[in-house]
DNA sequence: GTCTATAAGAGGATAGAC
DNA sequence: GTCTATCCTCTTATAGAC
């Protein structure tokens, strides 16, 4: 690509303003509560302008969701190239960063049955490239880790990736953090715990343990 | 409470048949998405009629909740009584009913960042009620769950609390449910194992193990 | 209490001048 | 490309007759 002159510049500094708008609104209110007229009160210019860069609110959010992917694109790379790190490591490295970010008040919340932001995700090829390549790399993880039995290997790989993804919507990060008893770190390493050990205690086996095909 | 005459019987099912739709309409569409019309259309009324009964679409939500609430302590004395069974399996079976309402599409789906909604539930003496009931009932299972060695003692009873109260919003069950591969049992058994046991596999220790405070 | 009709307002998107 | 002003649709909620 060209570096493009000054006055595109201005203009990709605008729209990166936008979308850092944008993302932060989502994350506060979510895609149906957030208007557009907020966004362009945060951003400081009118509506209509708004409309010249982007030509839809579902593209708004499209593009948000495009800077969270490269975020965690950077972040996966960077660990694929730790070699002090195991793949379920890399996994949970991977989900801290999640529940940070929504911690952070920086994880737009896209309602999952909002069928029109759907559709428009779905048409949007950048958005698509990037979530597969997230899913890819994931994957690849996740079925190096069953291999390895650091993952568990009874459930499919689909499973294990759908449920790290959910730690970015997790409700249970913002009640604890509403609750005010425990800091982001806590808060974090726990639930880190319950994704990954499960809520059971470490005791085993019960003289009810032979009676079914599972507790 | 008394009876009541034959007319306001048939006000009670004109009721129950309001909730009703509120309840299927919440779990499809959301509750931003659901509009009062819709609900009118369902039931087959004025959608000013609604409003004679329910003064609010917040308050139409919080029946819906109510209901649910009801049907959760219905479940949970039945758990109570059974002796054949310890706490963590009667919480294991109330996660279990939980995702089963889901997958069914009777699962109202509240956003918790409505503020409006949040409001009016939270003035909602009927809800708050069942609400707590239900938190004290699951509680102390949790808490004998934890002491006989069956739930993680590491960790405060409410975040196990609130991990199960997930369950009933989890995007990982209607993602599996959209994919076709599984049925709804192999799902819900999937899901209650990544809840209960994590996503850890088998294999507990590694030549690392000793160096953090966890892995 | 049920209906038809409508008020009242929010919010997405656009027209047209500059 | 930015602005002001506006359109238009959707949705909650209510008025008023029966």
């Amino acid at each position: 690509m060209a570096r493009g002159s000054f006055r595109e510049q201005v203009l990709l500094a605008r729209e990166a303003a936008i979308v850092s708008a944008v993302n932060r609104l989502l994350a506060e209110k979510g895609f149906d509560a957030m208007t557009v007229d907020a966004v362009a009160a945060e951003v400081g210019i009118a509506k209509a302008s708004l409309y010249k860069h982007f030509k839809s609110k579902e593209d708004l959010a499209a593009a948000a969701m495009i800077g969270v992917l490269d975020r965690a694109l950077a972040l996966i790379e960077t660990l694929q190239k730790d070699p002090s790190l195991d793949e379920r490591e890399r996994l949970k490295a991977v989900t801290r960063w999640t529940m940070q970010v929504q911690l952070a008040g920086e994880m737009p919340a896209l309602p999952a049955q909002n069928s029109a932001l759907r559709s428009a995700l779905m048409a949007n090829k950048a958005y698509l490239d990037r979530l597969m390549q997230v899913s890819d790399l994931l994957g690849a993880w996740i079925v190096a880790g069953q291999a390895a039995g650091r993952l568990d290997a009874g459930l499919p790989p689909e499973v294990l990736l759908y449920t790290i993804y959910a730690r970015a919507c997790d409700p249970v990060l913002g009640v604890l953090k509403a609750s005010a008893n425990f800091t982001d770190d806590q808060i974090i390493d726990m639930l880190l715990s319950t994704c990954f050990h499960g809520l059971d205690g470490a005791v085993p086996k019960t003289a009810s343990h032979a009676a079914g095909q599972a507790t």
